[in-house]
Parts: structure tokens; sequence; C-alpha cells
DNA sequence: ATTAAATTGTGATCTATCTCACATTTTATT
DNA sequence: AATAAAATGTGAGATAGATCACAATTTAAT
């Protein structure tokens, strides 16, 4: 239980507000791991006295609904995980799964917390994190009851495009099933839109390759479609 | 810009963890309003300085989709509105409505801000606020989008129930319209399932006033209908 | 390389719920 | 109390997308 955290490059802006002395802290109370694609990174209902700190990699956060598993939001480095879960009760509210490999820092919760106790500057960037989490399952969860599908998955490719990849040409981290999942439609219907959307020259796909050819269009369907 | 904060009943758990002086300095940034049903408290777009903290009375959250309004949370006092907006970028990022009158406390940002630096034990709570509302949030999103229409209108009746009311025997504080909103259908399937649902003697339909009579079998609508 | 498993493509139904339309009731306003 | 406005009830028809079914392809495992 002791990593390097003074020299890691890529700490998370709350991270970099505490003092050497804070880091060396959590050095001593934080582990570093490697997960690969698909594997389970936390586990809803189960146990947990660590915040998990993705320091590269990708994840999807899933909770079991009412039916099915419903995917809520794709992270990607660097961020925060299970946060909520962990001050409540500390049984995991919901579930983390790898989509791209990722080296994950386990935080002993107790340390986090007296890190929070001890440096406002560092709780404030994990409220900012926090209430920015929150707008964005406002609006996710607003599109997805509202927009019909092809604006649904307008939606989710300028997502991938503009959040998580910063390009317009990249690889789909999810296969058809879990988009549909995430956009709450069904697994064909992704497929159907998506083979459309390449005819109509929206987008190039070649498997899970995905160039965005015309991101005005994209744009009207996602607000219109 | 003066409260009486030391005084008051109704202080919120954070609040509570302040010290006479920061009580203090709360009650000289703070300025308590009177509001009525239908009045709008915030309003999304604006610019905000304030934090409002609800001390009485109930409000709706609502952030515009792509379409329509849409109504993402009920809030009952006490409870912190505008969090999420106040930090990030000043601009109110949802609107909220009362639906029942209301007190209102409006603390000024910069000093709640104060606050949250210099005690940990009030920005833990905060946090733990923060944390609760993002779990709220997915899971209704969860329902709303995996549940047919009668299981989310058992469950919303159940909600007030449960959550907000605390009694079997309450008034809804909405119209049909907005519980269509609420749970993503329209209003006359709302209108269609109550009516239905009283028929069926699970609940006692009387105007807004609803009773409910049978919670079990409202459970397992919840559950599987 | 071969076989098995997972993922994707596509047509033909089926269905829950929305929309539209109008009547009725309740609540607010002058 | 009278009138206007908002909110509710209810039928009939329209529809987006789900589901089912199976073929084709891609990816993983032996």
């Amino acid at each position: 239980m002791k990593s390097e955290c003074h020299i890691c490059a890529i700490k998370s802006k709350a991270a970099s507000k505490l003092s050497d002395l804070q880091i060396e802290k959590l050095s001593y109370n934080c582990a570093l791991v490697n997960f690969r694609k698909g594997d389970p990174l936390i586990k809803q209902g189960t146990f947990s006295t660590n915040v998990a700190y993705l320091r590269s990699g990708m994840a999807k956060i899933h909770i079991s609904g009412p039916y099915r598993e419903q995917i809520v939001r794709i992270v990607k480095a660097p961020s925060y995980l299970g946060l909520p879960t962990t001050f409540g009760d500390k049984i995991n509210q919901y579930s983390v799964t790898v989509i791209d490999d990722a080296e994950v820092c386990f935080i002993d919760i107790r340390a986090f917390r007296e890190l929070l106790g001890e440096n406002p500057d560092f709780s404030y960037e994990v409220i900012l994190e926090l209430c920015r989490n929150e707008l964005e399952v406002f609006n996710r969860c607003a599109n997805r009851t509202q927009k019909q599908i092809r604006g649904k998955i307008a939606d989710v490719l300028l997502e991938f495009s503009d959040r998580i990849f910063n390009s317009d040409i990249f690889t789909l981290p999810l296969n058809q099933e879990d988009l549909g999942n995430l956009v709450d439609s069904s697994r064909e219907s992704v497929s159907r839109i998506l083979t459309e959307f390449g005819r109509d020259q929206i987008i190039k796909l070649e498997g899970k390759k995905i160039e965005i050819r015309d991101r005005n269009i994209l744009l009207m369907v996602s607000a219109n479609g």
C-alpha cells in the first residue's frame, strides 16, 4: 500500500492542491492496480473502503435498474470513481467496469477523508467534480427520455468525439448492445441507425472504427432528429 | 442581508456543524425570502451569486431539455438548492420552482465558500448531500427509462408517500401534466392510470388528494408493472 | 488453423403509449 | 355569482421502436 504519488505525472486536479506532506500521506494509503478491458472495477452491492482514482483508461458506470443493468455514464481518466458510494454507507451503489485498459489508484477512504478535512482546496475541487457530475446526469437523462433514437445516437457519437476522444476518428469502446443500453434503445435499432448514418455519409463506419464525416448534419440530427 | 441564523430552529445538517462565530458570519450573508406556490426560485441561464437553502416548503427542479422542460426532482425542505450551478460558472444550470409555499435563505456564495474552507465538517456534509443527489438521479433515470407507465406511476406515488410526506394520505403537489413530465409520459396516460388504480382500489382518489389503500399491490406494480 | 462464441445486419411483426379531439369538471378572476 | 382559464377524463387512431427470427460476420479460444 504505497505508491509514488509525488512523482505521479497524472495527478487529479484536486490532488494537485495537496501539500508535499499531504501527497506523502496519500502515497502511503494508495495502491496502483492495472485493469484489462472487461475487468470489473467496482461492483454494486459490495463493501468498499476505497476511493478509486482512474489514472488512465476508460470505464463505464452502470447500475442495476428494475429490469436490466443500465449504463449511466462513460468515464475517462483522470477521474475519481465511487465517491458517492464510499461516503454514504460504504456499500457501492453502482458498478464500474473497465472498457479500455486502465490504471487505477485505490485510496483508503479514511486517508481521503482526512485530506478533505485538512485541505479546503482539495475538498473544493472534489465538490466541483461532484457538481459537474450531477449536471451531466441531469442532461443525459433529459436527452435519453426526450429525444428519439436518431438524435440519441447522434448525441452519443458527438459525445465520444468531443468529450472522450477529442477527435473525429475514434474506435467505439462499446459494442452495439451496450451502446443501445447507454442511449436506451435496442441493439437492433442501434445497428440500423448506424448503417443508416453510414449510408447517408454522415459517418464512415468500419467495424467499431468511426469517422465523423459531416458534423453539421450530426448536430442537426442531435437537435431535431 | 442579515438573518438570525443562530436562533434558526431549522438549520441544515451541514449548518449545524458550524461554530457560533461561523453562524454569525452566515447570518450576515443570508437573506430570508418567502415564496408562494408557483413562484420561480431559480431560473436556468441566469446569473447567480447565491446558494439557496430551502428552509420550509417544496420545490421542483427542472431543466430545459432538447424539446421540453423536464422535471428531474422534487425537493422538500430542508435542502440546499443550486449548489452545482453556483460553484461551476455562476450560471444557473437548472430552474427551481416552488410547488408548496416556501421559506428560502439566500446565502452569498462567497461566504458559503469561506465556510466550506473553514469548516471541514460543514463541507463534508455538503459533499454527502451531493453524493446522495447523484445517486438519486441515477436511480430515477434508470426507472424512467426502464419501467413502463404503470410501474412509474406506482413509483412516484410511493415516493411521495415515503420520501416526501411520510404518510399514506397526501395531496399531490403537482398536476397531472407535471406528474407525466416527472415520470416521462403524457398527461393523458397519467390520468388513465390514476383512475385505473382508483378503480382497482389500490388508491383512493379525490381530486389531488390521494390515499394509498394497498401498498403491497403498489409495490408489486412498481416492481413488475 | 479450426471451432466456438460473440457481435452485427436486416426483414416482418407486434404493442405500449402518444397524439388528437372533444366533453367535463375544477379552480381562479373579475 | 358569473365568466374565464386550467385541469382532468376518455375514446379512436397513429407510430416509433421493441421483439422475434435467422443469416452473416467478426473475434476469441483451443
